[in-house]
DNA sequence: GGTGTGCATGCAATTGGATTGCGTTGTTTC
DNA sequence: GAAACAACGCAATCCAATTGCATGCACACC
C-alpha cells in the first residue's frame, strides 16, 4: 500500500504537504522533532504550522506515532506500514540529545501493574556520554 | 536530618522558600509540576519563578528528582531521605492526567542495552480510563 | 551583635514549542 | 465543471520554561 492509499484509507486527502512529511518521516531512522522535519522540507514551501497539522492529524489516524522525549519535544515516527515500526520503547540521552529505538521487547512490564501502554520513554545517558 | 541539615549538607543557604517547597513535596504522594507547586504556596508570597529556581536547584544537588511526563512539563518530587523516594518508574494516564509512582523493580530493562539511566516513563491508560 | 560578600529573590521581559483564528486555496464528489 | 468542505498560509496567541537585573537576605567572619 503506497502512500496515497494509505492516507485514503484513514479518510484524509492526498496533498503533496503530507505526501512530503510521510517520504521525510519514511527516511528517518529514528523519531523526529517538528522542528526537524520543517527544516528538511524548508525547500518545498510548506509553512511549519501547517506540517504541525499534518504531524498532528497523522497521528490521530494512526499512521504516524507521538512520543514525548525527555526533553520535552514531541517526536514523530512512522507507524507500521512497509516503511514504519511498531510501537516501541525510546531512550533518549540527556546529554547528547540522541533518540535510540530500542527492540519491542527490550522493557518489560508486568501486565497487572498497567493496562494500556502506549509509550515507553527511558532517559539517561549513552554508552559515549557515560 | 531534617531539612534544614539537608540543605546545608547541600551547600545551600536555608531560606523560607525552599523549606515551604519542600515540606510541600513531602506531603505530595506524587511528582508534583512547577505550576501545582506553586499553586499550593500561593499564601507564602512565593513568586512563581523562585518556586521554579528552588525546584531546578533542588533538582541539581540531588535532593528532589525531575521527570518529563507524558504531557511535555517537568514534574518533581522528593528523593531519598525520611520523606522522600528513590528514583523509580512512572505511569500517565493520557486521559485523566493522573501521574502514578510505579515500583523500582516493576519495570525491567536490561542493562546491555541502555545504561546510565535517568528516568523511565510510561504513558498509556489506566484502569478506570481503560 | 554588627558588617560585608555573595547567593537568593521579586519583577519584568523574553524565549520557543505548541495552538488557534480566519480568510483563501485545493481536493474530492457528483 | 461546480459545489462542499477539508487543508493551507499567515498572523497572532498561549503557556511552560528561561533570563536579566536591581534589591534583599543568609551566613561566615569578625
Ligand atoms: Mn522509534
Ligand atoms: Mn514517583
Ligand atoms: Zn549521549
Ligand atoms: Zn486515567
Amino acid at each position: 500500500m503506497d502512500l496515497r492509499e494509505q492516507l485514503r484509507a484513514a479518510k484524509l486527502k492526498v496533498t503533496s504537504g503530507r505526501l512530503s512529511v510521510l517520504r521525510e518521516l519514511g527516511r528517518a531512522k529514528g523519531p523526529m522533532s517538528h522542528a526537524e522535519v520543517a527544516e528538511r522540507l524548508e525547500g518545498e514551501s510548506l509553512d511549519k504550522v501547517t506540517v504541525w497539522r499534518i504531524l498532528v492529524a497523522l497521528t490521530e489516524v494512526g499512521l504516524v506515532d507521538r512520543s514525548n522525549g525527555g526533553d520535552g519535544t514531541w517526536r514523530f515516527e512512522l507507524r507500521s506500514g512497509s516503511l514504519g515500526h511498531d510501537p516501541h520503547p525510546h531512550f533518549t540521552c540527556l546529554v547528547c540529545k540522541t533518540v535510540t529505538c530500542l527492540p519491542h521487547d527490550s522493557v518489560r512490564i508486568p501486565p497487572r501493574i498497567v493496562r494500556g501502554v502506549v509509550d515507553v520513554q527511558i532517559t539517561g545517558r549513552c554508552e559515549k556520554c557515560g
